[in-house]
DNA sequence: GCCAATTGTGAAATTTAATTGCAATAGTTT
DNA sequence: AAACTATTGCAATTAAATTTCACAATTGGC
């Protein structure tokens, strides 16, 4: 794999979602205008984004719908489902952990880390809270390589140091605040701005 | 405003969060250099974005920062504050309720709505939860355009039904599910899949 | 075997983004 | 007050990314 752009990769995303509900109701077989029509985008672009990860259709019919998961999500998560760390046991980060979405996407919330002595302790969902000191140890031990960040703005350079200081690979960040980890490893980031969503919403409703 | 890419848009809404965190700082002045710095963008980058929208800087000093993010706040968010509701009093409906990052940005929580009875008629934060059959009432009433969605995917079609009938012109979309408004009157969507942010996020670890 | 449906994919077109170069301006120094 | 430095705003250009188009190739149904 090389240079897949980014838009379309996200568009996979969304077409293993979309093909998981068409999957529940009992389909089996769908076309790229169907699945098109299901996403917003064109029946030219879903093939098209497929295409950059291999062939997946029969021509004249369709796609298999079971196989098509199968293999993208492969593609996307890997084999093996991954386990995830929440730093930030407050009120999103209970939330989160809660989520019921990253688990069904093969993504399994095994621990929270907080340096709140209160919340330290604490079972939260099916994952205790673990004092942030740990981070390293712990995230080591569980084989822990994501983390979502939820953790109020001004403890995000703690935060950025212990996760420096680890094994992360990845990091799902909900502080508005940009990350800037000075390791020579490369973390992934991606950052969701809540605030800046509604921004952009009513931005786009003047329009 | 015509042709402004969206990702331009985006970017002025971090712009904007960064200048509130320089200006908490104590910083006046900033140059589009800096500016570039925090946000990891280039200085040209960051001077083609504000362009889009007017002259903010003066020549030779820089920004001033408190009229930048006056001005562009303006522009993304308006004069006014925004009244947002929240659909959903689950735990992540809860949990975005009490969020400080909306109401810093100049978005009030005013109201959730839930079916059900259990969840009805108490108080989360600042805000009341209300039948959701009052819905087009209350939001009515209260001035609400923006809803943010955060119900169960099987009760997403209900959720459409309600908003449709409503006056809402905005909605940010928590549940994993392409919405498709079957009305005559344009409501922006913004969509946040978070399991799709992980799929992504572990496909850019492995690159 | 013919027909309608549908995929996969190069190539073209379009959109978006990045880069460059520079005149104009503001403040600072000498 | 002249020279100097820093910096914006823009126009022009180039480059990159993304989307659309067009069609051969294939499949399954009738």
């Amino acid at each position: 794999m090389k240079n897949i752009p980014i838009a379309s990769v996200e568009r996979v995303a969304k077409y293993i979602r979309c093909l998981k509900h068409l999957q529940k109701k009992g389909e089996e077989i769908v076309s790229s205008k169907k699945l098109a029509e299901h996403t917003q985008v064109t029946p030219e672009q879903v093939r098209k984004d497929l295409s950059y990860f291999g062939k997946f259709g029969k021509t004249g019919t369709g796609y298999n719908i079971k196989k098509v998961v199968k293999r993208l999500s492969n593609i996307l998560k890997g084999r093996k489902n991954w386990n995830v760390c929440i730093i930030g046991a407050g009120a999103l980060g209970t939330a989160l952990s809660r989520y019921q979405g990253f688990k069904s996407a093969g993504y399994n919330i095994v621990a929270l880390f907080d340096k709140d002595p209160e919340k330290i302790g604490k079972k939260i969902g099916s994952a205790e809270v673990y004092d942030i000191k740990k981070f390293s140890d712990i995230t080591k031990k569980k084989d822990i390589k994501l983390a979502i960040i939820a953790v109020p703005a001004e403890s995000i350079e703690e935060v950025e140091e212990y996760i420096a200081k680890s094994q992360i690979k990845g990091v799902l960040n909900f502080v508005p605040v940009t990350l800037n980890f000075n390791t020579k490893r490369k973390i992934a980031i991606i950052e969701v701005d809540l605030a800046q969503k509604l921004y952009i919403l009513s931005y786009l409703t003047k329009k």
